[in-house]
DNA sequence: GCGGCTAACGCTAAAAAATTGCATTAAGGT
DNA sequence: ACCTTAATGCAATTTTTTAGCGTTAGCCGC
């Protein structure tokens, strides 16, 4: 059996949620900087030994929280027309990647360097705005390259929320989707 | 004295500057990752106690360095045109930040939530820009703006290097150059 | 269903790292 | 040169992390 497969029932699923519940009840009380392991363990009923057996160390576990939490449970909203659907999208994107959460997210998929936590977290908006993309086409619209938008749009937002350089006002994010736009339609 | 002044002369310094060559040392040979406090205050001579109290945890000495490392010691080369300034300028920048280095030290800075080593750093960048506006203003072009400078070209560049779902290829990069300026042109 | 296999867990002990109190050193100002 | 005190070193304590080992419980073939 040069099979390899993690367990994904029972125990193991349960405590896996469990600790990613714990920790995000803990974030909602506390500072990222304070929560320990030892910590999450009490809390949560698991060992220690198993957390750090299962994720590495903290920076791991709390990336792996951040994906999961940042995986979309919906499509994005349908307003009828493209650049509506965008310029929703996107400030719904910023309001929750500015917010207190969202930037504590970025920073901890950020902060990991093992299981690819920032490529999946990416692939996210991806498939958001492949999904755009798709539903455009299908209305018979000139569709954006998704691309071009993380470049124009997306970029600059994550940029600004990482590096506390400009506030993110949603007039602003508004006019970042529509100098995209005008380059789609110019193009 | 109600004087807050924070001693720069004589012991303190070399402590300071003993601790950021050997963690600059440590980072040639080893993963961040492996570092610890204890290594570096070995190696350095100094002893754990004074770097947590200096510095609070590794994260903030770490990106302190970074901070350090990343401060330009030199302008921008003058190459006679704004644009091929530009270009020049963020060709090097981007190599230098798609290094194994470069995104460490991204990382470190990034991972830092006290003393707002983000914002600093990010300054350095204005500041580049800053001065190849200026230097295009005198010779009498028209110069273009900073902070659509860091929209068009720097957040992407960041964006691809922290969530790795782009290579960097020097291609790539001048051809966000020309969009940008061909934008300027436009506009 | 009913074992067999083994990934995953809990417990415990040991190692490593982080914190804290106290004495000492040495900047910086008067 | 003296005084004040920020900054360091040392050592004891606490906390966190690692590692060994027996046990539990998913998953698979029968």
């Amino acid at each position: 059996m040069a099979r390899e497969m993690v367990r994904q029932g029972g125990r193991s699923a349960r405590i896996q949620s469990e600790v990613h519940r714990t920790v995000q009840d803990l974030l909602k009380t506390m500072d990222r900087g304070e929560i320990t392991v030892p910590m999450i363990a009490e809390k949560s009923g698991v060992t220690p030994s198993t957390i750090y057996r299962r994720w590495g160390d903290l920076s791991e576990l709390l990336a792996d929280v951040a994906v999961a939490r940042m995986r979309p449970v919906a499509d994005p909203e349908d307003t009828g027309a493209m650049g509506s659907d965008i310029e929703t999208f996107i400030l719904q994107y910023a309001e929750e990647m500015s917010s207190k959460v969202g930037r504590s997210m970025l920073a901890d998929v950020l902060g990991s360097m093992e299981g690819d936590a920032a490529g999946r977290c990416c692939q996210f908006t991806y498939d958001h705005l492949e999904t755009l993309r798709e539903r455009a086409l299908t209305r018979g619209e000139t569709a954006f390259d998704v691309s071009e938008a993380i470049d124009f749009v997306v970029a600059p937002i994550i940029y600004h929320i990482l590096f506390g350089d400009r506030a993110l006002t949603p007039d602003y994010c508004r006019s970042l989707v529509s100098r995209f736009l005008e380059k789609c339609a110019g193009a």
